[in-house]
DNA sequence: GCTAGAAATGGGAACGTTCTCATTTCAGCT
DNA sequence: AGCTGAAATGAGAACGTTCCCATTTCTAGC
């Protein structure tokens, strides 16, 4: 690879100019500036990252750092199109660390991007309290937070209603005239999984609904307690007519416990997921879900963040979006039972 | 963040001592060793990452360049799992490309990841001829290939025997007494799409079952064009029994049409995937597929450019791992009918 | 106690940029 | 032609490391 050096040697200028011609500093002659242009052609010459890197800190380091708890959730890999979609146009590098829902995995990300100097970072916390990120913050780094905040931390979020997004789902299934509803819920540490409890409790005391607690089951937030949390259900002596599940990975393991126990949906069990898959009418009988737009949140989250680059003063702010009610024909309607 | 050098005033050493006790080189006495240690940990001092990959080029930059087409691929995401598991563990970081199937989206990646200064690259090229690919090893940086090879160029290789593969999904339907098996080929300027292709031929007349070319449908590879290619599939007057979905992406586009025309798997049509999912079995019926290990691939292909990058002079290699079928519940025997 | 040689430490250049400051060039005016 | 001030260019320090080489400190043998 050839060098600023090579380039001022080759165009006979110095590695100033060649500086100021391509950061497109105004004071260069025209005609400077086109034999450092031919010079810079010819030679294929790329700048080197690392050297800007280095060199302007805190300034133009065009990096960002994205932390995510599981990349195997299609949910954040979605986050990941949005967040890079916006990055790249802006000339931002995007370096990605996947933990895994693993917290020292996700202490290691930290670290590793602060020292490959990062201009700022957007994480999932890996709980509502996570002290590595706070220490990130302390370290004067600017930060986003994605799909869940920062339990007594003033920091920029942008995550979805998911109390109402719970709500609708719930509210639906009641309105179908379920009331035996489960709700598998995502890692109880998560903020995320006590707001969707909270949209699940809302709808069912509106409505008079009482709360089997039974069918509210705490899970891992994976595709294995998925399913076997939905097992649980299904062994019940009073099993539910309708699950919710709280996400993506948890829907799917349900799925797999449903079908593999020989029950029919929608006829035998109901069930609707927080998250939308861009194949969930794949799935048979396609998914009635909880949409939200992890391209959005991604996105939304890098313009904050860039933003919050240029100008660091800038006062925290959280974008909550709303979320989509899909139906499709996972769920049917009960004919009341007289009891 | 604090520097080199403020460990070396608070230690009361010079610079060149705490690099020393850094990088764990031996002539460092006990004593100072100690006092150095404890200024790190009094400062929290963490190596600048930058500033190691600027002065050191080419031996220690400790970072790894990954391109993917398709980060949506749930068998990119298993490379990826399987390219940071390794990586991680022994001190690199990786960053990675997501193109999208977009060349000149890839071209942006390859550039970036060089002024990057990574150490190496593991690219899954858009296709057979891919020139930025062959730039970045004409530059002297080492590559290894995965899913799919160069053609024409001596690389290193990481992939899986396609064409076997294939021709084992195609036996199983025939051996279940299949005739009129429709494939939905990958795109096809990938040297992957080929040699599954080859596969499907292969079974065909190793059985002397004739290929109606009608039944062949070149794809896009993604989501919509499997989707559909089958509905062109569908309505053919003398339509398949069985179909054969070359990657992940294409199975589940046919299965939205098959579920959306009402038909049953696998009673009114059998389907087997390339590729299996870590969620085939939430599928309704749970998919019979070819079974593909991305984190094997990313593993081994990782380990061998680890290698590449201590020993530059290494002749390349090319491994093919196996695949395995995974009989599920998607294909059923037919009752020869007497014509 | 002196010296040789090894062990331990320090000094400073280099990596490829950016950026401040100094210097040169040039156009426009008298 | 000579002068002025703006425009254009250049020189060189700095970013945080590594690593070569020089210097200092130590150990052991006489």
């Amino acid at each position: 690879m050839s060098t600023l050096k090579d380039v001022a040697d080759k165009a006979q200028v110095s590695v100033s100019t060649v500086s100021r011609v391509i950061n497109n500093e105004p004071l260069v002659k025209p005609k400077t500036r086109e034999k450092v242009e031919s010079a810079i052609a010819q030679l294929n010459y790329m700048p080197n990252r690392v050297a800007q890197r280095l060199r302007s800190i805190n300034t133009k380091n065009k990096l960002l750092g994205l932390v995510l708890p599981d990349i195997q959730n299609p949910f954040y890999v979605d986050v990941v199109r949005g967040v890079e979609g916006f990055a790249y146009q802006r000339n931002f590098s995007v370096m990605i660390g996947n933990f895994d829902q693993d917290e020292s995995k996700e202490k290691m990300f930290l670290e590793i991007l602060q020292s490959e100097s990062i201009d700022g970072l957007i994480v999932a916390p890996s709980h509502g309290r996570d002290q590595h990120i706070e220490k990130v913050i302390e370290n004067g780094y600017p930060v986003v937070c994605i799909d869940r905040g920062l339990i007594g931390t003033d920091v920029d979020v942008v995550k979805v209603n998911n109390q109402a997004g719970a709500f609708a789902a719930i509210e639906y299934l009641i309105k179908l005239g379920h009331r035996k509803i489960a709700h598998i819920t995502g890692h109880p540490q998560i903020p995320t999984t006590m707001e969707r409890v909270a949209g699940y409790e809302q709808a069912m005391s509106k409505h008079g609904v009482a709360i089997d607690s039974a069918l509210v089951k705490n899970s891992q937030s994976n595709y294995q307690s998925g399913a076997d949390l939905m097992l649980e259900l299904l062994r019940l002596p009073n099993p539910p007519t309708a699950v919710f599940t709280a996400n993506n990975l948890l829907t799917l393991g349900a799925l797999k416990t449903i079908h593999e126990s020989g029950l029919r949906i929608p006829e035998d069990i109901s069930i609707i997921g927080f998250d939308d898959m861009y194949w969930s009418m794949s799935l048979n009988p396609p998914l009635t879900a909880i949409r939200q737009s992890g391209q959005d949140i991604g996105r939304i989250a890098t313009e904050i963040l860039l933003q919050k680059i240029t100008d660091p003063g800038r006062s925290t702010s959280s974008v909550v979006l709303d979320t989509e009610l899909i139906v499709r024909r996972s769920c049917k309607a009960l004919e009341l039972v007289v009891g």
